[in-house]
DNA sequence: GCCAGATAGGAGGTATACTCCATATCTTGG
DNA sequence: CCAAGATATGGAGTATACCTCCTATCTGGC
């Protein structure tokens, strides 16, 4: 799982040869919500090498990851679900639709409710990308030691549960 | 450590008395991307509150930032100190420069590029701001045990590094 | 000196992730 | 029953974060 190319070995601002302060360096990487944007970023990127047929995306898979466990969901029970704001949950499901992985239906029993379900084409989908999933993920945390990853994944939760409120998105 | 919020208790699937699928719900609280997704757009939630009064993003302050410490970059040289993509940094600074908070002109020496300055305006608004920057780190970090902090950040920290050549804005 | 390749930037396109305002539909209090 | 509030969606606007293709400029080998 990806040789590390440690001539990339990312820090900032060792720049070209301007003597790249050390000072500031230092700053950048001692803040948390920096070292999670820059992490998000490297888990999209792995994320794409791994779906790099399909052109899918995290939040395009959790969707359809979703709506293979439940039979039809509405849009916004969908976007709280993976935990998007409505407005760019249904972004999502209008691509998703356009490539036939879902289809949208108006509720009979409400007719504000859009309902989203899954093709079979979607559910297929789903199963036989799963292990491309896996591999982002795994390689995600692949840096950290094997005894480390639990801890990290507790504390990224007790994090998210705590904050949850402070998001955009609040999960339901 | 840290006593977990219940009632805010986010988490996804939930549903509406659909009686949501504790397999599923499992499944995403087990993907590292996903929370780490969740917890990015926490941090943005986080810092967009204790940055009301300006307006002003993470990504924009980290420029400023690096920006107050250097006397002027080339945008290509900015992006990367900061770890964005060139086009998106491009963006970032026309805003920055749309609020007078820096300068772009032309190299003398290399034709090619544009140099970022930082205004007066924005040096103050840097300083001034940065207690509000440390309250969006301090309430991210906030839920967990202060001991387990420091072994957080070096989990992120290992995380970034290995893989940053994973990332699509590698950082110099 | 000149041409090939590298580099910096810009333009246009896509996806996520919000904002606010508007509209349609349902629910509930009086 | 009906009007008021709540809810589900849609549309327009903004910001980050990528992509690809293109032009301008610099650098190095000959």
């Amino acid at each position: 799982m990806s040789e590390r190319i440690e001539s990339a070995g990312g820090k900032p601002l060792l720049l070209n040869g301007m003597e790249g302060d050390e000072k500031q360096h230092d700053d950048l990487w001692n803040r948390p919500g920096y070292l999670v944007r820059r992490l998000h970023q490297i888990h999209v990127g792995l994320f794409a090498e791994e779906f790099a047929d399909t052109g899918m995306t995290p939040v395009q898979y959790a969707m359809l990851s979703v709506l293979a466990v439940h039979n039809a969901l509405d849009q916004l029970s969908l976007s709280k679900a993976v935990g998007v704001d409505r407005t760019s949950g249904a972004d999502v499901i209008k691509r998703l639709a356009r490539q036939d992985l879902v289809v949208r239906t108006k509720s009979p029993e409400d007719r504000r409710m859009k309902l989203v379900v899954i093709t079979p084409a979607g559910a297929t989908l789903v199963r036989q990308m799963r292990p491309a999933m896996e591999a982002a993920q795994s390689r995600l945390m692949a840096p950290l030691a094997p005894e480390d990853r639990k801890f990290f994944m507790d504390a990224l939760r007790q994090m998210i549960e705590a904050n949850n409120s402070a998001s955009r998105a609040p999960m339901s």
